[in-house]
DNA sequence: CGTCGGAATTGATTTCGATCAACGGGTGCG
DNA sequence: CGCACCCGTTGATCGAAATCAATTCCGACG
């Protein structure tokens, strides 16, 4: 039983809920923009990105359904990222205030919400510890790996990636070029790892994926576990 | 005034808290042991580690007073990462359970929680920018100048960092290597922004720091934002 | 007070990914 | 229908940081 991160069902009685349609590169909301409302994803593709104010822009993830958007900016009162669609998407609207007021009157909501928080905490130290560890290829296997896990999550083929980002998408948010995505996905490929033709990509070998995932040479880590006391 | 990102006094009234001390090396908690607390660090610095099951480890944080401990871990049954201390350093230990729930019948403390958990994840992505987009020496500037603001957050002298980390943590920080964080030290140096004699920092010229805490090529930014609707 | 070992700095060389460049292919629009 | 533009791939070269290596610094401890 796929176990969701977020089921709109628990907050559809306690807050007014909107459905928005969002079509290809339109903004849920941009940096600068007022905060009034946290999503949750019904269907689609978000592509969410931090942004500097020299412009400098960082790809900070996608959401698909079942993910929350907007958690960053509880306490805030204006964004400061960005989230586009990808894909034609719609999403649930949930009031921010009207929906804290709710988690704050129901138990199970306010358990709901708390996780959410947690849970993107956790996806950001786990995604950090891959850039930090890995190489470009493995950084992409690891990507991919999490596309087919959330696929499957949501019960859909693991082994089918229909990916809806461009490759400049893909490589800002692993923190390298595109053409370095090109030639990583190329060498996979001839690996016999996965199949790929433009955004249609074929997981062939999940295990040998999962093993590209890992650091592949001789990694040691670096900070270097100490004798601790206690 | 100074804004705390945690204020033990909004808790001691509500849930048992109780002071912790921790000696150098000494760990808060590992990966794999039990869930039991949240924390608010008092005195002193620890080190936030994420690890990998194949040995990786990555070092995600460092918290010094007032900062939230173990906010990742809410909903989970064991601990994913590691919390050390650096320096002989004081905790307070807020009960998880107790304190969740006090969380729910008091508004404020439930905004207060909210506040900590979004404004660790913005921090995250924060970092995640500065990682994706600057090189070595820019980050390291970048580390250098989020020390100092910390500090003077805390009314401290801000242009004075007596850093408790080695070499090797802060380097792992960054994602680099060590060596590389003294050669950017000493070119840090060279420009006349840090004096530096081992974990003796003194920031020189704070606008000149900030100016190398940006990018300093002809960055882009590579996602390029498209015509947008809406 | 001396020595021992980990931490830090600096140098030489290698390597991975960035950059520069050229080209193929699909798609939307005139 | 065909042109133009953007996306993606691949090749050649460059450069920043990693790696390998040698010292120096400094604090802990006998």
């Amino acid at each position: 039983m796929p176990e969701h991160d977020a089921d709109i069902g628990d907050f559809q009685g306690h807050v007014p809920v909107v459905r928005h349609k969002l079509t290809r590169e339109q903004y849920l909301y941009r940096a600068g923009q007022a905060v009034h409302a946290l999503y949750i994803v019904d269907v689609g593709f978000l592509r969410m990105s931090e942004l500097a104010d020299d412009g400098r822009e960082q790809v900070i993830g996608f959401r698909m359904g079942g993910d929350w958007i907007g958690l960053e900016s509880i306490g805030l009162k204006q964004h400061r990222c960005d989230a586009v669609a990808l894909d034609l998407s719609y999403v649930w609207e949930l009031p921010i205030e009207r929906t804290l007021a709710a988690c704050a009157e129901t138990r199970a909501l306010q358990a709901r919400l708390h996780e959410a928080l947690a849970r993107e905490i956790r996806g950001d130290w786990s995604w950090m510890l891959a850039l930090g560890t890995l190489g470009a290829e493995n950084r992409l296997a690891a990507f991919l790996l999490d596309l087919a896990e959330r696929r499957s999550r949501l019960g859909l083929v693991a082994d089918r990636l229909l990916i809806p980002m461009r490759r400049i998408d893909i490589a800002n948010y692993l923190a390298i070029k595109h053409e370095t995505v090109s030639r990583a996905l190329s060498r996979l490929e001839r690996q016999g790892l996965v199949a790929v033709r433009g955004r249609d990509v074929r997981i062939l070998d999940m295990p040998g994926l999962a093993r590209e995932a890992h650091a592949t040479p001789s990694e040691d880590g670096g900070v270097g576990r100490s004798r601790g006391s206690s």
